[in-house]
DNA sequence: CTTACTGTTAACGATATGGTTAACTATCAA
DNA sequence: TTGATAGTTAACCATATCGTTAACAGTAAG
């Protein structure tokens, strides 16, 4: 579910399908297609990922057939993203400054900001010897 | 850079892997692949996929490497997902029942609710004919 | 009926993804 | 030095993705 709702959006033209859908409400295939340097063909495929993936609703009206977005699933994602939200929310910083006060006045030698991050060494690579 | 970040997302095992650097802060290599079915190898290239998408830092120390979240690009996406938010929050809800409210009393006849869809007819497929 | 328009599908190709095994490097320990 | 441990890379395979062109269906309109 997250699977497909995720990898639908790793796609720029499948996300601004979905912005455009977000301006217009209903908007026909072709009208969609327009502004795309790519064939309908590809634009169609990148619909069906779309609607696997719950993103959007497609209803055929005579010979064309209109799209709407049903943005649940990212629902969903946000909810999985929401849980790292806590690392750049400000609410954090402020948590940190409250608790670090805080055990700074229990123990004033815990200031501590030390964080050198060492590199990589270079080297011959390994891997199976080609065969080619 | 969102491609790379959802597209990191979008794999259950990157996800997993997220998930239990959330919980750890700092875990090697061989620590993160240990709860996995699938051979180390294959959790290198998952954590190489998550390196390019900026989601996390590996950092040698003697003969073992340290994971470490870097959720950064993950605010990105969630303020991509954050602009559809409306869509299912409650404050719509209650901004649509006091609009609806509102035009109610300038307007009753405005009080429509029906939203049927309609759903694809079936029929023998196109395409090109066979060549095999 | 014939034609044009909208949308869909098949077939194919190039490249990406996710997995494997085998080979290899580098570090640590006996 | 010998050997075990931690990690990496290459080569390969199956399948998925993203694009194409050509063929086709269904509807609308002349």
């Amino acid at each position: 579910m997250l699977d497909r709702t995720f990898a639908a959006l790793a796609d720029p033209t499948r996300r601004a399908l979905l912005a455009r859908l977000d301006e217009e409400d209903s908007l026909t295939v072709s009208e969609l297609a327009k502004p795309f340097p790519v064939s309908l063909p590809a634009i169609m495929k990148h619909l069906d990922v779309l609607s696997d993936a719950g993103l959007i609703q497609r209803t055929k009206t005579g010979r064309s057939v209109a799209c709407r977005l049903t943005p649940k699933p990212m629902e969903q994602a946000m909810n999985w993203l929401a849980h790292y939200e806590r690392y750049w929310t400000e609410q954090l910083d402020r948590l940190a400054a409250f608790l670090e006060n805080e055990e700074w006045q229990a123990n004033p030698a815990s200031l501590s900001s030390g964080d050198s991050r060492r590199r990589r060494k270079k080297s011959t690579k390994p891997g199976r010897s080609r065969s080619k």
